[in-house]
DNA sequence: ATTGTCTTGTTATGTTATTACATCAATTGC
DNA sequence: GCAATTGATGTAATAACATAACAAGACAAT
């Protein structure tokens, strides 16, 4: 599934994501958008829902929040997702709680390993969720 | 950190989720405690903070519920976490879409891969969340 | 009995997400 | 052309999840 031209309000989301540098919840883009004519939450999620779809953003299920998917395809292993686009197995973050830095990668052991559980109890896994919260090494200096 | 006595309404709390073959929302919790007396959501909020410190309840962040917890201590390598009680390095869930049931894991080498990552970018883990989504055997049957 | 700490109760509010319905624009088939 | 379909948008209302702030009770230690 490759991902169309983006409309005017996905490429509106996706613009304020991408030059945030931490996390940002559907409102708090709402409040940035408001200039342009943005005034309901929906029209945020709808934005989200597809670039989610496109593989473009990703949602923080501990925050509550989305990102700019930030991962370089060149530092990949080339594998493409069932869904094309870039795309891995399964993408961890580490959120950095004091800063709100987000680092994104993908470990193929940790994908093999959950792989191999789902397989031993039948289990049809759709979408696996990692992240690790804690301090970044910035930070924590 | 040892937990003491549970108080009446961490009690209720923890009993409610013990018995439920799913995760509760807060406000589910909430509802089937009315006749207890429960009124108003920090009566559960609280007794669930407590439990989740105590190792007793899990969170599912990307359900926002709660599930007692489930993993035998016998089953276990016998690793004690931080806290003391039953504890693993971080519990991994598969979590059945279709009838709500929740799979309670832990894997070892997944642990180590992502300590591995975040000792290699200094980067000062405090919790992990690791969360299946999918359909379990039984439903995909 | 006074102090300190922990638990509880209550109200109000803040934050995140969806339902329902109307409208508009582009595309397709006839 | 022009209905029919499809997908994007706008808007209002509401549902679902979570916390702040403050008052009061329970209980142990001194």
């Amino acid at each position: 599934m490759m991902q169309p031209a983006l409309t005017k309000n996905q490429s509106l989301v996706f613009d304020v994501l991408e030059r945030s540098d931490a996390p940002l919840s559907a409102y708090t883009i709402l409040d940035k958008l408001r200039d342009n004519g943005f005034r309901a939450p929906l029209q945020v999620y709808r934005a989200l829902d597809k670039l989610t779809e496109f593989g473009m953003v990703h949602r923080l299920e501990s925050l509550n929040a989305f990102v700019a998917c930030a991962h370089r395809e060149s530092e990949c292993c080339g594998a493409k997702s069932a869904h094309g686009g870039h795309g891995h197995g399964t993408v961890a973050f580490a959120i950095c709680d004091s800063c709100g830095h987000v680092f994104e990668f993908h470990d193929h052991t940790v994908d093999h390993r959950l792989d191999d559980w789902s397989k031993s109890k039948g289990f049809k896994p759709a979408k696996t969720t990692i992240e690790i919260r804690g301090v970044c090494a910035k930070c924590a200096a």
